[in-house]
DNA sequence: TCCCATTTTAACCTATGTTTGCCAGCCTCA
DNA sequence: TGAGGCTGGCAAACATAGGTTAAAATGGGA
């Protein structure tokens, strides 16, 4: 259910504070200013404070925030403080990269499933999970609660797919298919197509 | 250079817009409505017409727009009539899966460089391409005049090479690595963490 | 040929997001 | 212990983006 008093934009700029609070701490700081925070993000002292504050007074006048203090607040805002299992539907080459990508584990995503419908790819292993053939979708992913998927086949069956996802009871899709999916309206996508992405920067170069 | 006259979030909607397009195109379809553009997207009719009109008057009152026109208007508005050189960096498992990628070539995107660091991968072969030590990554690139990266190394790197791609002539990158870059002015960036993108959906799934 | 439904366009208005300015609290250093 | 410099939080001002409305153009059908 979308919380419509926090806007959006602002949701989406907090795993990216969080990314560079963890290199902080890495780095032994133990606290950050809105100003030195938004110099390292490319960001601004007063966007960061406000978007902190959508949510209470996390920071210390002349000081600044507690660079752990934050880091933990921001993920239990984020529901960063479990485990979310995820499925991968589409083990080709970029499904397969993902499923062993290590930084899922490191940042408390676990692949739990991974779907393919070539019977040549059915039984194998990537990393530690089986690739399943995509016919027991819905029985996995209903057995295992799974909210989140991450999709990775080909544009002409992700909507189908897509369908599929829905009544099995995933709520989040994480799209890799160069295809705008139809969802109804609970449902939460985030398109990654690096062609868009691309396409978006080329505008701003030069046509030499 | 930006051009400011146009919202840089109107340009980001401009290869989506075209995505859809060259799929009506595909199903035979010859005009198309800003009503009918928006229910496809999940956008707004208000929306595409306003995007649209930065750029011209494209549209056919009664009608709607030439699928096929609004094509090669967009195509060329954001550059696309030609094809655009890209680097690879890093030709692990994502670098390669992305180099192996079919959707680039038919939407005028040719990898033509993949550097990697490891020894035991140099000269290996990912598609037609030759996997190149990054010794030799400002030279090729010079060489051969590529102005977009895409960026596949660890994160404890990314910023080091970023830097190298700087100086070498780039002037686009595609971030797949989890940090945030710090580039000059002039640059332009997008970052494509998968996690992050999960973790903002993450915020409005229940948290059980 | 004329009328009506459709649809873009352009101007305007509303809502949303960002920045600025100010104040109060906190720390440091003399 | 007190003064001055930082710093977050808040509210108001500002800028930007999105939606609405009226007018004009188009095509089809009677």
């Amino acid at each position: 259910m979308t919380d419509i008093s926090v806007p959006d934009i602002v949701i989406s700029r907090l795993p990216w504070y969080l990314q560079t609070l963890n290199h902080m701490a890495k780095e032994g700081l133990h606290t950050v200013s809105s100003k030195m925070l938004a110099e390292r993000l490319g960001s601004t002292a007063a966007q960061i404070r406000k978007d902190l504050s959508y949510f209470g007074g996390f920071g210390k006048q002349g000081t600044g925030y507690s660079i752990y203090f934050l880091i933990e607040q921001l993920q239990k805002i984020l529901h960063l403080d479990r485990i979310w299992q995820v499925a991968v539907v589409g083990a080709g080459n970029l499904g397969s990269a993902l499923t062993h990508y290590q930084g899922f584990a490191s940042r408390g995503i676990e692949i739990v499933l991974l779907f393919d419908i070539d019977p040549k790819r059915i039984g194998a292993q990537v990393g530690s999970i089986v690739i399943q053939h995509i016919d027991s979708l819905e029985s996995e992913i209903k057995a295992k609660e799974v909210k989140m998927a991450i999709l990775t086949v080909p544009g002409a069956v992700a909507q189908e797919i897509t369908d599929r996802l829905v009544l099995a009871g995933i709520e989040a899709i994480l799209n890799y298919a160069p295809v705008t999916l139809m969802v109804p309206d609970h449902m939460h996508v985030q398109q990654i197509d690096p062609v868009l992405h691309l396409q978006r920067m080329m505008y701003y170069l030069e046509d030499d």
